[in-house]
DNA sequence: TTCCATACCTAGCGGTGTTATGTATCTTTT
DNA sequence: AAAAGATACATAACACCGCTAGGTATGGAA
């Protein structure tokens, strides 16, 4: 189980990068994409979800729409802004300063750039 | 400044990377030693710093000593135990799962173990 | 008809950093 | 000698955020 304060820290730029990557997605797809991109080692769950969803959209990060899937089920597809986009960047450089510490302390590599 | 989210995710891994390296530190040391090691990116205050000491060590991860300087100040020497060298292992098997993931989204070379 | 998957939402709780404040001593500056 | 800064520890109120649990609704499969 992956430590709640790394999974807090990881929410937002997961998130805003799925949205950079498939430019269009709702809630469900989400999660279920989160869990294949981490292999299985990331399961969110629909109550964390939500609420980041709508804290991102007050924020002005990510834009909402209703619509319906094929089956008929109504879905709220949400969008990257570029706001979030900018975000997002920030969150990459915030990520891989961290990452490059870490690195440095495990005397791995710090090839990743 | 990082998110507060990412600072509470890498406190614990680099607490306790830092005493992996050190064998023995103490608060303040350990403030200089991060915002060194991380290029002046990560700075620790006081405040968050000893109550995570404290946590630390209420659950065995972490010992500590009450020794003093060579200038007479009292300091409260902090040493890593068995339990936290396995805590931290853990850590970094988390840390690379997440960074993984976001490395994979961001089509970065995930050339980093 | 029953069950599972899909699809959204909210509330209370606990964990964790932030900010502010307090105490004390040694060193440097004025 | 006095003031200021660095050293060194500690705690408390506050805010943020995921976790757990619960609620509502519908389509498809058994």
């Amino acid at each position: 189980m992956i430590p709640q304060a790394l999974v807090a820290a990881s929410t937002k730029p997961l998130l805003l990068s799925i949205l950079a990557k498939r430019e269009e997605s709702y809630g469900y797809e989400i999660i279920q994409l989160v869990k294949q991109f981490s292999g299985g080692h990331l399961l969110w769950s629909d109550g964390m979800l939500y609420p980041v969803l709508h804290r991102l959209e007050r924020q002005g990060l990510i834009a909402s729409r209703w619509g319906v899937s094929d089956a008929g089920r109504r879905r709220k597809y949400y969008r990257l802004q570029p706001t979030g986009a900018q975000a997002l960047e920030r969150e990459k450089q915030h990520w891989i300063q961290v990452h490059t510490t870490l690195i440095e302390l495990w005397n791995l590599e710090p090839r990743l750039t």
